[in-house]
DNA sequence: CAGGAGAGGGTTTTT
DNA sequence: CCCTCTCCTG
């Protein structure tokens, strides 16, 4: 995010209201309740705000900032607060100008630990090493550039991949440990030669002028502990410095936060220890059980009045997370009533997981067993990894099932979104090597590995970066072929697109069309007969779009370096599909979680890297999870898995047998697994026709829902052997005729020009012809979406 | 040098 | 199973 307000707003007088507010009460503290208000109220020293799921977190953090400005005296540009996520970021500062009933924009130093450390950086930047215009690689450049290190040194990419010196590299920088900072103990990383490509590593990325995401922490640290005096100027701008999710802080993130609240202590950290659940990548939930060590004389202040789920909800998750032995602890309680069970439904595989929730959520959408209607976008299905998506998401568009996905294929991580910014990175700085690599011969441009190696060669010879060797290359004739004249062409362009961008004329929207128009990268696509080609220029086109909210091509560039998110707003309700990890902080009246089977959940990799450690953070993603739904929380599992295409059977997930049994519902036969309460044990899994009337009989396991789903497997019997399956799928096909229009999620709408089996060949409006399966497209007319 | 076929590897989680 | 990378052919 790219905030235009620079220093001038630090020196603004107080804002209108703090003058207006003196006398008055302040309405903001009436809607707190009492832990919340003493968080709110004690402005000076420190103050570890332990806020359970649901306490009301955001709203107290967002008080606090107003009543910093109201009566603390504070002017905004000397509140500091940080976020871990542009999301979090963007909503507290919408909340902040809610309550202050005004613009927010005199808050420059609100958002998350990256964006704040690059506007910083920005100014300090010669002072390790770097121009203020240097470049944030992403995973995919970093990557590129470690592969090319670890072959120069001679190393086989089999049995050595970057990847892993990419993850080793990332760990020393969440430590906040520069190259000749790395621990003896670590020196036998990678093959002993770890600490060495790190340095090497390192050394690239300044020549490159370029930094990578645990950079901008990284330097940072080093800036503020080498100086002394900018440190200490920085400590009197920022008088008030407030934490976010302060359990997810790693190492560097924790040091730079201690350096900035050196002088006066007056720093603010939320957080809940309870759901930390990024300690694969670098966070410490150390930071936040040391508080009161680290700032002596620290204010705790517990939030557990949870204002979110229902009872049932609460005592559920609050039992599972006891399980677990390092903790702060805490009780939530809330005034709410006591609502639905949570529910536990096993089945027989994935598949049937999916089938079933999707039933559910149709029947749940008309209001089924009692309980209310539930629209499409108050549901969520929460999965512990991504892959587990792909079942939903197969269901649902058979079925059609509107449904969304957060945090899929981010929208700039897509090869054409990328290649377009690594033109415009080219052009507005042309030092830019990697960006100069990925577009020289993208489109074809006739310049292969030989061009390639000339011009490296040349540039290396000359001490310049890689457009300026093109350039010499070219002038002396040492190009070959057709390539020459298109290299000479790409040179001249880049420098005269540059020249446009530096007169600001034509404005920056205009200028990136025509970048990618005269280079001919958008021609390429047009010319591409891919199916996925016209997708890829409607993201051209939004990509150019998005420019419009920029002051320039620069802005821009910072902005998706740092923010991920492209929210499709379109208004339409849909269930949300997403990972427990990016359903943090969010909250859905009903929530499914589905594949809690051991080794999925908790993950087998976890527990095997990380031991108990592991399995705890695993339990507080069960918290996290169970802690997201408002009034019902259903929880599945699934005897049998695909898994990389193969069958692979599982037990359900010991969580399980962690939920309390007066506050759960279980709509599975006990047969499907093991039982539970008393005595259960992870007994495989037996087939659906188990049922036994014994069961059925025992209290809890005679629920309305119990019957329903006894009803339902009777009903469809035996449609799930291979056979019915296929003639369920020819009939679907049989419902078609040519020349009919139809519907697919993925390619849009078109006409039916033939039909084999249950396969159907279909001229796609906008995404070419196609073959699909029947089953995934619906008649063209109707549909919902 | 470009495009297609085949093999191999990868699934946690993300700023 | 699906995606990416590599090798081979035209």
């Amino acid at each position: 995010m790219v905030d235009k307000t620079d220093d001038s707003a630090d020196s603004r007088g107080l804002p209108l209201s703090a003058r207006a507010m003196g006398a008055r009460a302040a309405p903001y503290l009436d809607q707190l309740n009492p832990a919340q208000r003493e968080a709110v109220e004690t402005l000076e020293g420190p103050v570890l705000m332990l806020a359970g799921a649901g306490t009301g977190k955001t709203r107290a953090l967002t008080a606090r900032i107003v009543h910093l400005l109201n009566t603390g005296g504070a002017r905004p540009g000397e509140i500091l607060a940080v976020t871990f996520t542009n999301k979090a970021a963007r909503e507290m500062k919408e909340r902040v100008a809610e309550m202050l009933g005004h613009g927010v924009e005199g808050m420059p130093w609100l958002g998350t630990f990256h964006a704040i450390c690059v506007r910083l950086l920005r100014r300090h930047a010669e002072l390790v090493g770097l121009k203020p215009n240097f470049t944030i690689l992403d995973t995919d450049d970093q990557l590129r550039l470690l592969r090319q290190l670890v072959q120069a040194a001679g190393f086989d990419e089999k049995r050595w991949p970057a990847r892993h010196l990419a993850g080793i590299i990332d760990a020393w920088k969440n430590r906040a440990c520069t190259p000749d900072k790395v621990p003896a103990a670590d020196a036998g990383a990678f093959n002993r030669h770890g600490p060495e490509l790190y340095a090497q590593y390192q050394a690239r990325l300044r020549e490159l002028n370029a930094v990578d995401f645990g950079d901008l922490l990284l330097h940072m640290v080093t800036i503020f502990q080498t100086h002394e005096d900018l440190l200490e100027q920085y400590r009197r701008r920022f008088r008030y410095i407030l934490v976010d999710e302060y359990q997810d802080t790693n190492i560097a993130q924790y040091l730079w936060l201690r350096l900035l609240a050196g002088g006066h202590h007056n720093i603010c950290c939320v957080g809940d220890d309870d759901q930390s659940i990024y300690g694969w990548r670098g966070a410490e939930v150390g930071n936040i059980l040391r508080f009161e060590k680290d700032f002596p004389g620290a204010r705790v202040v517990r939030l557990e009045q949870n204002y979110r789920s229902t009872p049932h909800i609460l005592a559920a998750a609050s039992a599972v997370i006891a399980g677990n032995q390092s903790r702060l602890g805490k009780t939530l309680w809330t005034e709410l009533d006591s609502g639905e069970r949570l529910r536990l439904i096993g089945h027989w595989d994935g598949e049937e997981e999916a089938r079933w929730i999707g039933e559910e959520i149709e029947s749940m959408q008309g209001g089924t067993r009692g309980m209310r209607p539930f629209d499409l976008d108050e549901i969520a299905i929460l999965v512990r990894a991504s892959h587990q998506m792909r079942a939903f998401e197969d269901r649902f568009l058979t079925t059609g099932l509107p449904y969304r996905v957060i945090g899929g294929p981010r929208f700039y991580e897509r090869l054409e979104i990328r290649d377009a910014m690594a033109y415009f990175r080219i052009v507005m700085s042309p030092a830019d090597d990697l960006a100069f690599e990925r577009i020289v011969n993208t489109p074809k441009r006739g310049l292969g590995d030989k061009a390639r190696q000339v011009i490296r060669g040349i540039a290396r010879e000359h001490n310049v970066p890689l457009l300026e060797g093109a350039r010499i290359a070219v002038e002396q004739g040492m190009i070959k072929g057709k390539g020459s004249a298109a290299l000479g062409r790409l040179a001249a362009d880049i420098a005269r697109w540059g020249r446009m961008a530096g007169e600001g004329e034509p404005g920056h929207m205009e200028l990136a069309g025509i970048i990618l128009d005269e280079s001919g990268y958008t021609e390429m696509w047009q010319n591409d007969k891919s199916p996925d080609a016209p997708g890829r220029l409607e993201n051209l086109k939004e990509l150019v779009n998005q420019l419009d909210a920029f002051e320039n091509l620069q802005g821009f560039l910072e902005h998706v370096s740092l923010v991920m998110d492209n929210d499709q707003n379109d208004g339409a309700a849909r269930v949300s599909i997403m990972t427990l990890h990016a359903a943090k902080g969010l909250e859905f009246p009903a929530v499914f979680l589905p594949g809690w089977e051991d080794g999925l959940f908790p993950s087998q990799r976890s527990m095997d890297e990380s031991g108990i450690p592991g399995l705890e953070e695993e339990r507080r993603l069960a918290y996290v999870g169970i802690t997201r739904a408002r009034e019902l929380c259903t929880i599945s599992f699934a005897g049998n898995r695909r898994v990389f295409g193969q069958w692979q059977s599982s037990m359900p997930s010991r969580f399980i047998d962690e939920l309390p049994e007066a506050h759960v519902e279980v709509l599975t036969p006990p047969g499907l697994y093991g039982g539970h309460g008393v005595g259960a044990g992870h007994t495989a899994p037996a087939q659906e026709h188990d049922l036994d009337d014994r069961a059925a009989q025992a209290d809890g396991y005679n629920s309305p829902g119990w019957r329903r789903l006894q009803q339902r497997l009777q009903v469809r019997g035996g449609a799930d052997a291979p056979g019915a399956r296929q003639v369920l799928d020819l009939e679907a096909a049989g419902s078609f005729v040519v020349g009919q229009r139809v519907f697919h999620q993925k390619f849009g709408y078109g006409p039916i020009t033939a039909i084999e089996g249950d396969k159907l060949s279909v001229d796609f409006e906008k995404a070419g012809p196609k073959k699909v399966v029947a089953r995934y497209v619906s008649a063209g007319e109707d549909v919902p979406f």
